[in-house]
DNA sequence: CGCATTTTTGAATCATATCAAACCCTGTGG
DNA sequence: CCACAGGGTTTGATATGATTCAAAAATGCG
């Protein structure tokens, strides 16, 4: 739990620079007055391996901060297709929709903490507060940024290119040591990536082979030749 | 390449045409005070066909409003595949990155006016106007939503899906009047859906054989039954 | 008109999906 | 300690939607 005098300590006066809204660091945690506002002011929650959050066409009236675990947000097509649009980690503020509801479901993948606070309060607070503002233009901004690589992606990668771009993501997003455990199911990494549950399987077992990746276990893996890897990910 | 001198270049008289821009259907923007503060403060340029707007990895100093005429958002690998991240119509405001750098290049799908200011001027108003403030984030957040729905597309969606969806989408932005011209080639198009410019022109030639679009001309779609059209986007 | 560009169509090929089965954990209970 | 069960993962064989290669047909333009 954060005290008073770790915010004023993440609040970061220096980095107002005289243009007003600088642009940082690109991260998936914001680690700004946003996720901030939610560590303190939230009531928290514990939601269950494969628990719902929140449905797809729910009312969008909370914003979510991803305390501990990892939540993916689902589109569910009427015959069973399944498309993942994200996968939050720890630290990730979610569900800051733009409508009146969610255009997408958010489930636990692995038993998750989280922490919300009604949308209308952190808008309330952003009115008046100009740094909250330019924090939520962050967030949006940074997801747009992250989708659109997403496009690039799922428009013109190859599936080898893909779980290469995953890993390397998923590796940056743990600390990039080159050695993490996956929350996720082969499913979750397929529907995350256009592909079968299959193909993804394969990948792997192709970038085992060929000794890009080590796989002590099927979601446990370790970098081998990250360089490699990169450049499989077609960038 | 968009540095500081070409653009002094670029914004003498002459680029300058005639008077007041049309009163457009804003498809993308909000029309909001964003969009005005560009309208208001922003010089004017002309592009022609195909002519580059900015590139890729150039730095991200001037936001952009669409007069007239339509852009695309391009992301070209090394070995040639492309992928188009967005169209963007008469009124659409782009070019808003979060980094110091471009992550997509900008090029004229046709003869296109637009309107620049330098992004600072947007910042440092908006560290003080909180109605511009809401408006940035509704600029970011609305690009999210569409990119994440290109996620879905891209993701998960058949060839011809893909099409259907961004026949609506089009119709939708050009007024929802059923009938309207692309400006865009059969290339641009597949592009945009991840597919090749023969899987896009089949598709175009299937939903004519069908009798769910009439083709005058390549680019002149008229929509001659919308449900089954709807019906087969995927939703 | 004649030429370049764009679009359409056809045939062959390929990457990925689908169908099917084996394998491998890990926890449980006899 | 082993048998078993169930979910998750891997591997193999085949099918298929989309791509690639090739060429004809429109379209637009000087």
């Amino acid at each position: 739990m954060l005290d008073a005098t770790v915010l004023e300590a993440r609040l970061r006066p220096a980095a107002v620079t005289a243009a007003g809204w600088p642009a940082l660091a690109p991260s998936h945690d914001d680690g700004t007055s946003l996720g901030d506002f939610l560590s303190l002011g939230g009531a928290r929650m514990n939601f269950e391996r494969n628990a719902e959050i929140f449905a797809e066409d729910d009312a969008a009236d909370y914003v979510y901060r991803l305390v501990s675990g990892c939540v993916r947000a689902t589109r569910l097509f009427a015959d069973g297709r399944r498309q993942i649009g994200e996968f939050h980690l720890a630290g990730d503020v979610f569900g800051l929709d733009m409508g009146a509801t969610h255009a997408f479901a958010a489930e636990a993948v692995d038993d998750c903490v989280v922490q919300l606070v009604r949308r209308s309060a952190l808008f309330a607070r952003a009115a008046t507060d100009p740094e909250l503002g330019r924090d939520l233009w962050h967030h949006a901004a940074a997801g747009f940024e992250r989708a659109r690589e997403r496009v690039v992606l799922l428009g013109r990668k190859t599936a080898q290119e893909r779980l290469a771009a995953f890993l390397i993501e998923m590796d940056t997003r743990f600390g990039g040591r080159g050695s993490f455990e996956l929350p996720m199911s082969r499913l979750d990494v397929a529907d995350y990536l256009g592909l079968t549950i299959e193909t993804v399987s394969r990948s792997f077992s192709h970038f085992e082979h060929e000794g890009l990746i080590a796989l002590p276990q099927a979601r446990r893996v370790r970098f081998v030749n990250r360089a490699a890897l990169s450049w499989r990910s077609g960038h």
